[in-house]
DNA sequence: TGCCAGGCCGGGT
DNA sequence: ACCCGGCATGGC
């Protein structure tokens, strides 16, 4: 598409290994990257960044070398509950639990604690390689600043909208993300009033202030 | 100094 | 089905 084609390929989500792709989902909720990934590398520097090490940890240890990631509590919390999980459900196999069907695995992760559904589309676009649009908050704010989403649009709305006008292509949502994200970390945050330079203009027609109610889509819902 | 960051949960209405 | 407070560290 032509913004990819604008912007390039941002080779997102810096991550080496999927169980990296998923601490990482769950690290990052409302968190800055940086700090996600500090906890990530205290994890390595430990020695504990695979399955077995998660599962030696105590769960004061795993919290304490999590902190710089914030809400230490829950996020040890839902580690361990998705180690566990995946040790029950598929014998400790990540590879096991990505050949699952994909809507089935996303309800099934949707079930367990501290995993919601910006966390498990992250884990299934970005571990899993399946077209789920992670629909964050960056993406909700662009969309409603343009007028294609109301201010307050659920999740499953301003995924439903992506799924609907991108092709079905989990390297096309990969990219469009990481372009949102881009694109929200310098001119979409919380506060501003306005994205003076927003490069998605000249794609997206004119922008406006946020905090005024916006067009809501007529579009159907999926089932 | 206060507000913000790539959410999620649980209890209340 | 919403609404809201709590969760916690680090940067500007």
């Amino acid at each position: 598409m032509r913004l990819v084609a604008k912007l390039g390929p941002q080779g997102w989500w810096p991550a080496k290994t999927r169980l990296e792709v998923i601490l990482g989902a769950i690290l990052t909720q409302n968190t800055t990257w940086r700090n996600a990934a500090r906890a990530i590398v205290r994890l390595f520097e430990a020695g504990k960044l695979h399955l077995r090490g998660l599962r030696e940890l105590e769960e004061s240890q795993l919290q304490s070398l999590i902190r710089p990631a914030g809400f230490f509590g829950q996020k040890a919390r839902a580690i361990r509950g998705f180690v566990a999980w995946l040790d029950q459900t598929h014998g400790g196999s990540l590879r096991r639990m990505f050949a699952t069907p994909p809507l089935d695995l996303r309800r099934a992760l949707l079930e367990l604690r501290g995993l919601g559904p910006e966390t498990v589309d992250a884990i299934l676009l970005y571990a899993g390689g399946q077209p789920f649009f992670v629909a964050d908050a960056y993406t909700r704010r662009i969309l409603a600043r343009h007028g294609m989403l109301a201010d307050d649009a659920p999740y499953a709305e301003a995924q439903h909208y992506i799924h609907r006008h991108l092709r079905r292509d989990a390297k096309v949502y990969n990219e469009f993300h990481a372009l949102l994200v881009e694109v929200g970390k310098g001119y979409c945050r919380r506060g501003q009033p306005h994205c003076e330079g927003c490069p998605l203009q000249e794609f997206l027609g004119p922008r406006r202030p946020l905090g005024r109610s916006a067009a809501r889509s007529t579009d159907p819902q999926p089932a």
